[in-house]
DNA sequence: TTGCTCCTCACGTCACGTGAGGTGGC
DNA sequence: TTGCTCCTCACGTCACGTGAGGTGGC
């Protein structure tokens, strides 16, 4: 009885992550296809695709930043570009990688979580504009209705 | 020397509508072929498309809200069905419309307003979540930093 | 007359939706 | 064994982009 820790975790099923996502089976082969998401090494043809909670919260963050932020999937390929260089030198850091280039590697992410705080920033600037009119058009009509 | 006054205004050309409006001269082509604007009554089969002021502003607010809202033109047509309807009884209003109708339809824009502004308070509550998600994340990232 | 913008097809693209037909795990 | 979910094509759709070829106004 060996692996006994192992085999105790199956991996999520991709109609799993879709419903934790908030998406569909159909959107996460397609990030696949464009290489948003990993492929998943060994997988065999025709096989099933098996997922970690590490990949549920990717899927959810790319949804959330295509829906709040109303980037395309390629501006969310280049944001991750850092990232997945992350990803590829994760081995490197397990292994026997020197504080200087863990440090290199977190001040990476660190500016890949600023440029996505800017878009925030951004976003919500375009809100407020689109609040002030909306509100100074229904303050017009208030006055309309009230001067009849 | 009649229609001194009307002669003065020729309309604004697509280009510059457009431009204004921030977009394409084809987006407001497709704008007109499904509905979300007028196609100008009397324009002869390959004539050139003319534009009001009124018109450059309901361009630029469906810009907005495309954008900033992330509305589909589906949901933006059904948005407007209101205020379209508004438009086709602005002739009743200006020649004899009594002002219980007035009121009426008054009322009826200050609720597509007020929808409006629901999907803004929406959208601004998914983007504070969005913003705190990523803060942690960066907090995350400056903690192992700093205990390298 | 020369450019420039405009016009109408019409095919291409991005980000999936939606079956068609078949295989695999609880 | 029976369903259920999964698989891979592959065509359809939405919201335009992008020329192709031609006409119209300053």
């Amino acid at each position: 009885v060996t692996n006994l820790a192992l085999d105790s975790d199956p991996g999520f099923r991709i109609g799993t992550v879709a419903a934790e996502a908030g998406t569909t089976t159909r959107t996460i082969r397609y990030y696949e296809e464009i290489g948003l998401l990993s492929a998943g090494d060994g997988r065999p043809k025709g096989g099933h695709r098996l997922y970690t909670r590490e990949d549920v919260e990717r899927v959810r963050e790319i949804i959330r930043l295509r829906d709040v932020l109303g980037l395309s999937l390629d501006q969310l390929n280049q944001l991750f570009t850092l990232e997945s260089e992350r990803q590829q030198l994760k081995e490197e850091w397990a292994a026997a990688s020197d504080s200087a280039e863990q440090r290199r590697i977190l001040l990476a992410a660190s500016a890949c979580a600023d440029a996505q705080l800017a878009l925030v920033e951004e976003r919500k600037t375009q809100l407020a504009i689109l609040e002030r009119e909306i509100c100074d058009r229904r303050a017009r009509i208030q006055d309309r209705i009230t001067n009849l």
